[in-house]
DNA sequence: AAGTGGTCTAGACCACTTT
DNA sequence: AAGTGGTCTAGACCACTTC
């Protein structure tokens, strides 16, 4: 279960052994995950590496930790982590309990806007992939969405790869995992052309979300600009703290 | 600077030092901090609980490591911060670089509403406070907000304590701590009556704001509807992680 | 008493960056 | 080559919870 040899660090590899035992539902929301003495026979490695994916996972908010007892599946439902957390369109839908659809309006390489390179830290003569799509919500037209991907990040992108997750693709396929985006959101009217598209009125209200994505290592990665219907639409979001 | 019979871990005790070299001044955002083996030197501690300190530090934001290099001071400035975190319309709009002001419409102490009481738990006969006000940034009118809290939680609430700091009274004089706000951001365009206090055109779009804060011991404690001008105000929101 | 997580040690080898 | 963080070991004692 565990490959000594893999360059994947083993505590990584501890990580993902339980976030799919969770996924997989033999472990549920409240559960109790084995101790780390448990993991330390199972996986022959030392309890500090058990600790470091636990660790992790308990800094996510996967897991939660109480002294003496053990180390339990948070019970932080989906909708919660869904409004602290960096979600795509389709996962958004899914966690309001709407069937996700997409219509692509246009897939180019092109080269990037000032606007644009200025936003994801480009120089003015380098390309980006520009993805046209309308979005839809239980086959209802729900926003219009543009983004804007660094072509040499990800030089090989294709449609295909856009449709069932570009988010995934950009994490398992690239290897670049994102840490987090920043999102602006405003109020706007639609123009005649859009108002069409989404099938509302002329001068409807609509929601102007624009998002950059980061990765780890610090780097912009994603621009998208959505426009979203304002009748059917609520943008939710946990802000932690204090 | 290590007291080792205290019952304070040493880890603890570590991050506490480097914060403290960090709010004295004597590290600056971006500046490198010494590394995990000088600690090791200069507290006689292993470098495993060196380790612990300075990760803790990563996992708040307040250091950043580059492998091959070294840790650093977080250059996360105010704004990023304010992104992240749970403020009120003053905090925002100093954050902004705008003067904050605030013009009390109401203040009242009144039987909650069927939806007000829902959205805070009380049962239909409880009381709530009502503070209607009218927000300024930089002396233009802004916003339109208006509170409710529950009165059993702040039972002393007066007029005097809303303005400077609602959130303040309630954390330090009353001893109740935020923990998270659950907000929802709409759009909508603006009545005539709503027009005529923000000073902008029938039909405006605006920013449509629900804010529900809680407490750390689950309970809520605010509910604030806030309607925003569309044209000057746009709503910025970190999201971290994948 | 047994099991859990919390803290800590004194090493080790690795990949990466800088000199 | 030297220094940094990244990963890992094989133990240890503690406080806490449950039985």
């Amino acid at each position: 279960m565990i490959d000594r040899k893999s360059p994947v660090p083993m505590y990584y590899q501890i990580e993902q052994y339980i976030e799919q035992l969770i996924e997989s539902r033999n472990l549920k929301s409240g559960d109790q995950i084995p101790s780390e003495r448990e993991f330390t026979d199972q996986f022959h490695v030392s309890r500090m590496t058990v600790r470091q994916a636990v660790m992790n996972l308990v800094h996510s908010g996967v897991l939660v930790r109480i002294k003496g007892k053990g180390t339990f599946v948070s019970n932080q439902n989906k909708i919660e982590k869904s409004l602290l957390g960096l979600n795509g369109f389709s996962e958004d839908m899914i966690s309001r309990g709407m069937k996700p659809g997409s219509f692509m309006m246009s897939f180019a390489r092109i080269r990037a806007a000032a606007k644009v390179a200025d936003r994801l830290a480009l120089d003015e003569h380098d390309d980006v992939f520009e993805i046209k799509r309308t979005r839809f919500a239980d086959d209802e037209p729900m926003a219009i969405e543009t983004s804007y991907i660094p072509a040499k990040m990800v030089p090989d992108l294709t449609e295909d790869q856009v449709s069932p997750s570009l988010y995934q693709y950009i994490e398992r396929q690239c290897g670049l995992p994102f840490d987090h985006a920043v999102q602006s959101i405003e109020a706007s009217v639609v123009t005649a052309e859009e108002a069409k598209i989404l099938a509302i009125p002329k001068g409807s209200p609509i929601l102007l979300i624009e998002r950059c994505s980061y990765l780890k290592n610090g780097r912009p990665i994603e621009l998208t600009k959505s426009l979203f219907r304002a009748d059917r639409y609520k943008f939710m979001v946990k802000l932690p703290r204090g």
